[in-house]
DNA sequence: GTTTTTTCCTATAACGTTTTCGTAAAAGCA
DNA sequence: TGCTTTTACGAAAACGTTATAGGAAAAAAC
């Protein structure tokens, strides 16, 4: 703010300011000799173009908006860790916005940055299916172009990164059912979000596939409320007729199992075998350390920018209705 | 970017551009009755003011920085979200940016803000000690407001947000030795900071204050490399006058504890007693327990970003060489 | 009924860039 | 030489706001 302007750089040198402005782009139309006496008095003063004017000017700039669920959460903190990694690198500024969980909070975000703020949005949309239009809306009044990762519309025709859900989850399930577990439930949340339908796809495939006959129960509902959650599962747990496997399909419903198993005296992988949608690093470290199916969070980040930015810059147009999959790591420990 | 302006507002209106924008700015030079019309049609066609043609002319915008050494880190995943909660609230846009401790990135980064984009400056210095003068300087070129969270510059008169790292310490570590350790050791990083000084400091009063002796051995240094960490400890505890306490004063140390004394079989809490300074959310299904330090992040990042906006708004000057202490928490679990 | 004040609005100049267009001088070419 | 082309720059307009100064009409004051 309190820098020189070009207009300071221009008196300085005898110039007229489009001459220092071509220069300092490096445009052909400025000869060698006055582009090195421009760039000179530049550095010397350490002249920084003003953002603001220079991005009115163009109507748009180097930043970009990130939109998340949450970042108190391995798997969207790596995810961010991915984008930012990018976005330095592209000299690109990233803003952060958190939803948590909340639509209205998600549909007032989109509006605010109708504004023309950004150039670009990557999004992993908030739990709940019943609307996306605000995407489509925020799309039709801005043109910009957006990406969403991880938890997307499937509805909607824009460019995403996903990883395998359903291969994987059917993976994960069949590991569960062959290390032993003749009734493996699958815990997730009440939230019908295109991701963990995929998931319980590949479970409901992986259960069939070895005969296993499926009944609605199977699926074990939790929530937001962690309390609310363990209850759910103990109760569950405490019956007769109770599971011998988990496939915990969100982070925080494997601790909770855990915590249930280990206050109900059942031993793990013994009486239970567990396997985690997580990318927790202490998953090593449970007792007995947790086996796992994580996200390549980093990556996804990383793609995501990385499509965004070349959309912005135009270099490709196709990747317009690109979809980007890759694929979730499993990794067998002690708990299964 | 695509949506309409004020000067297509005002000539829908038959109004001055002027007149359009004082009565969105709700100026008494406006009578109600043109507010109204002017709020009215602004509604109707959804008018955003333009942030970059605005933030021009008022030479400031509502953005701010946060700059940050790791996000893949609860405590910063955590300050990040205080932060947010406040930004959000006052209509602040956030951006975000990762030293990953690399001192030429936190500078390069500051040096890329002197261009004006922000408003203000949220900071968690990356590790070393050598140069504070950045800061310093972007603050000489810019005059915007900085505050410090966590990690802060001693030296610099700035406003910050920390804990009391002494006190706790020096708590934590009288703990450790009332549960019967005779030899706690401090597992710190090698590189100097003012919070890891500040423990240090809080880890040998207590020893003093309890009549234990201090020795240099008594202070093992970790660094980044997890795999080097876990040879040093492994080294250290597989002597035959090996501790029998660690007070983990970093996040990572207590997990590579863990992992060292499992390896090595010796019994938490029986051999070593175990505190670890940390946020995470599983410190309780460890095996045992552990035993915590925590650090009141999401609070330090929403006092951080109130003492912030305060200081951009000029509600109060006073806050220039604020310094907000907040208490860390220690839990007691199985590992002492 | 004149002066003063208040009310409500407009004109215009910024803010610091980028871009379009114009043009003098230099260079190329026959 | 005379013509065209290229090179290297400048003038000025634009981007969409906000702030300053000013002014006409209405209201208030005397």
């Amino acid at each position: 703010m309190n820098g020189i302007s070009m207009i300071q750089l221009a008196k300085e040198l005898g110039l007229s300011v489009s001459t220092v402005s071509k220069a300092l782009g490096d445009s052909h139309e400025i000869s060698a000799a006055t582009k090195k006496r421009v760039l000179e008095l530049a550095k010397k003063y350490k002249y920084k173009p003003n953002p603001f004017a220079s991005n009115l000017r163009k109507k748009k700039g180097k930043q970009i908006a990130v939109i998340i669920p949450d970042i108190v959460n391995n798997f969207f903190a790596l995810a961010v860790d991915g984008i930012e990694s990018v976005t330095m690198s592209k000299h690109y500024d990233t803003f952060i916005y958190l939803t948590h969980e909340n639509l209205e909070r998600e549909k007032a975000v989109l509006e605010h940055l109708e504004s023309g703020l950004i150039s670009g949005l990557i999004i992993s949309v908030c739990n709940g299916r019943e609307g996306y239009s605000h995407f489509q809306e925020f799309y039709e009044a801005t043109r910009l172009p957006l990406v969403f990762f991880d938890r997307v519309p499937d509805l909607l025709q824009f460019p995403k990164v996903i990883t395998n859900n359903y291969e994987s989850s059917l993976d994960a399930t069949s590991r569960l059912i062959k290390a032993g577990s003749k009734r493996p439930v699958l815990v997730t949340t009440t939230e019908p979000m295109f991701t963990s339908m995929e998931r319980r796809r590949g479970y409901q495939d992986a259960l069939e596939k070895h005969g296993i006959v499926f009944t609605d129960d199977m699926i074990i509902h939790c929530t937001d409320d962690m309390e609310l959650n363990y209850a759910i599962l103990r109760k569950i747990f405490s019956q007769k007729k109770r599971p011998d496997g988990i496939f915990a399909s969100i982070e925080k419903y494997a601790i909770t199992s855990y915590q249930v198993c280990k206050d109900l005296k059942l031993a793990i992988p013994k009486d239970v075998k567990v396997i985690g949608m997580t990318n927790l690093r202490t998953a090593a470290l449970l007792n007995p350390s947790l086996s796992t199916l994580s996200q390549p969070a980093f990556d996804m980040g990383k793609e995501a920018a990385g499509l965004l930015i070349k959309m912005i810059e135009k270099k490709s147009y196709a990747a317009a209705n690109d979809i980007i999959v890759l694929p979730n790591e499993l990794t067998i420990r002690d708990s299964i």
